[in-house]
DNA sequence: GTCTATAAACAGATAGAC
DNA sequence: GTCTATCTGTTTATAGAC
């Protein structure tokens, strides 16, 4: 798909003036592997996991099927690497602002909804990529997620809670709040072609859709939470 | 998968003694059509289009991996009618409620709240089937569902705007709304694993969770738009 | 209408030259 | 380290008997 298709060959790796000492730190070619790695993502995130092809991933890196094998090993092992990539690029994100100590629950939905926005939007396809496999191979998160640890909510946790003693708040556990927030902002993404065609929103409308959730959503969930 | 694996045979079809005049309403076997179409519905659910295999399907159907091809023509084919038949078994159940001229909104949105939450209780694998398709082929909505006309929302978007008018409602536009409202029923089952993992739900509590959820959404997002 | 057997196409992986 | 060529296993699809 699309013109990369095209320009399989004419990258026969000559560029890159390689110092002297360059060499030592690189005992298998690291820009190689960072673009095969690149090139992967790219197609794994269009096509999920299942339907993406080896060939596809090599053309688009502009080397040989062979040398996947010879970085990777696999194409499973491949996928897991970028499975593990992504969800390392997109979990920190949100734990990072949930998990703040200093910051208020005002704060910190106002923060999120920005930063994920602007996240996905930044990243279309990730959304829906990580629902693919999660469905496709539930077991990838206890294996390559899970030994990483959880998100740290125990500070989000005690606000809610002291706010609901202090009745400022509606008492609502933090799991249900964080997932009601994570749904609304995510859902667009995770189903964008179906959203799409239901509420009229392609091309330049989605994007005009998001500003508006972006300023509406903040308001919305802390109200939401009033008591 | 399962103990069905085990029970390719022993089912000749010759029970279900035909009358007379029934051959000629069934120019094809309904029953074996039905019955192809039913495992296709779990294989491809469990699944997803691009990873379930044809060989499975016949399996768990009893049949020859060749009716499949006799009844549906083709893979891609028959997992189109998997397809449609499961957007067309959600897609009302919200536009339905969503839609009705004589329900408040508050009505609607404990109908919806209640509503989904058991549907996808009962069909744990819908949602995540339907966002893996749709991202994996995101044309197949365009020409299996768009066909079908797009969700009743007039009324309920002249409700939201006659409260806010009133000044009865904070004002928000009913697509925002819809979507806030069905992410948030939605994702803990499109991305059920990683849910589970990250809010310790595995097993029972995540009925237990349900159930909390389905209790406390309601009053959450209606009170989000209170003015 | 349903089966068995097989073709045809493919995709992932490997061997071996350079 | 990278390539070409090839193998091996799978998977969809078809031909043809019953």
């Amino acid at each position: 798909m699309s013109p990369n298709q095209l320009v399989k060959q004419s990258r026969k790796k000559s560029a890159a003036p390689v110092t002297a000492s360059a060499k030592a730190s690189a005992p298998a070619d690291e820009e190689t592997r960072a673009r095969i790695l690149h090139a992967a993502h790219r197609v794994f995130l269009r096509a999920g996991t299942a339907k993406a092809r080896t060939q596809e991933i090599a053309d688009e890196a502009g080397v040989n099927k062979a040398l996947l094998h010879y970085y990777f090993g696999s194409k499973a092992a491949l996928a897991d690497a970028v499975f593990a990539q992504q969800a390392a690029q997109l979990l920190p994100r949100i734990f990072g602002i949930l998990g703040a100590p200093d910051r208020s629950v005002e704060q910190k939905v106002r923060a999120v909804v920005d930063e994920q926005i602007g996240f996905h939007r930044a990243n279309p396809y990730l959304a829906g990529f990580l629902a693919t496999e999660l469905h496709v191979e539930p077991d990838r998160i206890k294996r390559l997620i899970a030994p990483h640890g959880t998100p740290p909510l125990a500070v989000l946790e005690q606000q809610l809670q002291q706010a609901a003693a202090a009745g400022t708040m509606r008492p609502m556990p933090v799991a249900q709040f964080v997932l009601a927030l994570m749904g609304a902002l995510m859902l667009p993404f995770l189903m964008r072609p179906m959203v799409s065609l239901f509420f009229n929103l392609e091309g330049d409308r989605f994007d005009a859709f998001l500003d508006e959730r972006q300023e509406l959503l903040p308001d919305f969930f802390l109200a939401g939470l009033r008591p």
